[in-house]
DNA sequence: GCCGTTTTCGGCCCGACTGTTTTCAGTCG
């Protein structure tokens, strides 16, 4: 039997359904619901087929019967038989077209029906040929911008759908930011869009001002060093850095900051699925204010804890909004009281129990480490170098590992305020088991396991791997547990279900690594590792002094996942956190 | 196609911008 498609792939095939659809011309509607749930099956934490296959996709939000049926069809066949059918009315071609900036649906069906444009070649002869001016509703301005889109090379189109990384983008949005502030002395800007949801990556820098000077404001935008172009108004400005991202600044006047701040701040999905709930209730919601129908009357307010409050919801932290359930939890039950989580918060941290030394490939002292996590106000840090088998040069042998251990005794005898926890960051071999012998592992405080090597295993034999690790009796937590790289690299192919149900079961904690290129696990794994009932860590693997502040990025994973400091162990006074230890625990 | 403290049928977020138009459709975020 084939394996299951991933969630992924359910996506995709969904998703070029529902292109499908719109080029055949079914009502903007279908369309939208084949996209919603789309992103309902990407962003699931559970196998989607197999949940299709015992009837329980419907539980998913925007995944209804339909939905279900086609998903498990694409299961069991290996395709969606109404995709097979408009694939033999639809040349393929005709997706790429609605991929060019101006050109939709109705427009490459328009195409295709007035001149048989079928793929982007044709498309740029009967442009060439000053074909499409011809065709009602297009004009000379149409062509101009399709042969200018066509003509642009590959290199500036993916440079502009590329995504920057989300600690280089907040950076670059608070210079903006205060350089803006500087300049005009009243104004307050305000990152906001996925930068302030703190996603993994944003696509481009959103910014929101207040201010009783917008076309200062806009022009003061418009002369920032780090902008190359930009183009503005007394609404907003909008512009380019050196580096290729797009940057929006909107404007608004100090009485509507809630408005503007709750519309810009998204997500998209959060903002549509909000708005759609209001409208039963007879208000309509945008960035302008709240019109309540009973009254006609439009509010403006000035915070959006206001805005919620109007909507009859508790305020929504910017992490969750993403339609993930949020505004479900927050609406208000009698006594005023949501089900909205407590999320867990940077100062909740009071120790890391991962990070390295120049004992392996980190580029500090043992006291070096500790006097900066002290002086973060930690109560614990755990140095936790590679082991032996890791290779590239930085290994370390058993022998060494039984020195570290006498250092980490001496360095905690001299450094006052923190405690030193001798660990090591063990290399989980292909085979399952651990690379140093029980004996050795036993004399440490801490130990952490992680997939350094053989990435590219099945699936299963993954997931056996990796439950091996986790049923190891001397295992604390296992590190960065998918292996992804953001914008860099997939995470391996492995059963988390199977993962959590192991480590919910055996009491070994998962790690949400710090690492802004990793943030491993991410949100929705978070989120379904503590749904299974088990207990994350959240760590910094800093290299280096400076980089103990990571953990901040692992913060904002964990608050996007809905997790709460109840859920983290390292949120706990060190004597919990050891009772907290499997070994403890018997 | 999905969904329901006004509905199992009849709705489905809101506004800006552009280019084509004599009042608006299509696209985008």
């Amino acid at each position: 039997m084939a394996p299951d498609p991933t969630n992924g792939a359910i996506a995709d095939a969904l998703e070029e359904l529902g292109d499908l659809y719109e080029l055949d011309g079914a009502i903007v509607h279908r369309v939208v619901a084949y996209r919603t749930g789309a992103r309902a099956v990407r962003d699931a934490p559970v196998s989607v087929a197999e949940l299709a296959r015992s009837g329980r996709a419907t539980e998913l939000p925007g995944i209804g019967r339909t939905l279900q049926e086609k998903i498990v069809a694409l299961a069991q066949t290996g395709s969606i038989p109404a995709a097979e059918k408009l694939r033999t009315r639809i040349p393929s071609g005709l997706i790429q077209l609605t991929r060019l900036p101006g050109l939709g649906p109705k427009r490459a069906r328009l195409l295709h029906s007035e001149l048989g444009v079928d793929s982007l070649q044709s498309l740029r002869e009967a442009a060439e040929a000053h074909r499409l001016r011809a065709v009602k509703g297009l004009g000379p301005k149409f062509e101009e911008t399709v042969l200018d889109a066509l003509q642009r090379p590959v290199e500036e189109m993916e440079r502009a759908a590329a995504r920057t990384l989300l600690p280089r983008a907040l950076e670059l949005a608070e210079t903006l930011a205060g350089a803006l502030a500087e300049r005009v002395p009243d104004a307050q800007v305000i990152p906001a869009g996925s930068l302030r949801r703190q996603a993994d990556s944003v696509k481009d820098i959103d910014l929101v001002a207040v201010t009783d000077a917008p076309e200062q404001l806009a022009a003061a935008f418009a002369e920032l060093p780090e902008i190359e172009q930009a183009s503005g108004s007394t609404a907003g400005a909008r512009g380019r850095t050196h580096s290729g991202i797009a940057v929006d600044l909107r404007i608004a006047a100090p009485g509507q900051l809630g408005n503007l701040l709750q519309h810009f701040t998204g997500s998209g999905a959060h903002n549509a699925a909000l708005r759609e709930a209001a409208v039963r209730r007879g208000l309509h919601v945008s960035e302008y204010g709240i019109l309540d129908d009973a009254t006609g009357e439009t509010e403006h307010l000035v915070s959006e804890q206001e805005v919620y409050a109007r909507l009859g919801l508790a305020y929504i932290e910017p992490e969750l909004r993403e339609n993930r359930g949020e505004l479900q939890a927050a609406v208000l039950d009698a006594k005023g009281r949501s089900q909205l989580p407590k999320l867990i918060e940077l100062a909740d941290i009071r120790g890391d129990l991962h990070s390295h030394t120049t004992a392996s490939d980190g580029r500090a002292s043992i006291e070096e480490m500790a006097q900066a996590a002290r002086d973060r106000g930690y109560e614990y840090l755990a140095i936790t170098d590679h082991s032996a088998s890791h290779g590239f040069g930085n290994a370390v042998s058993p022998e060494q590992l039984r020195r570290q251990i006498e250092l980490v005794r001496a360095a905690n005898e001299k450094v006052e305020g923190i405690e030193i926890l001798a660990g090591s960051e063990v290399n989980i071999l292909p085979d399952g088991s651990l690379d140093y012998e029980d004996e050795l592992l036993a004399e440490l405080d801490w130990v952490i396991a992680s997939v350094h090597t053989a990435f590219a295993m099945e699936r299963s034999d993954m997931t056996e791997r990796i439950v091996k690790a986790i049923e190891h009796p001397l295992l604390d937590a296992i590190g960065h547990p998918t292996g992804r790289k953001i914008e860099q690299r997939r995470p391996y192919a492995v059963d988390l279900e199977a993962v959590f149900a192991a480590a919910a079961r055996v009491g070994t904690m998962l790690e949400i690594n710090g690492n802004p290129d990793r943030r491993d696990l991410s949100d929705v794994d978070a989120r379904a590792a503590v749904q299974a009932g088990v207990m994350l860590v959240v760590d910094s693997d800093a290299h280096r002094p400076a980089t103990l502040a990571n953990v901040r990025w692992g913060i904002a994973t964990a608050r996007r996942g809905w997790v709460r400091a109840q859920d983290v162990a390292n949120s706990r006074p060190l004597d919990e956190l050891r009772a907290l230890r499997k070994q403890a625990r018997k």
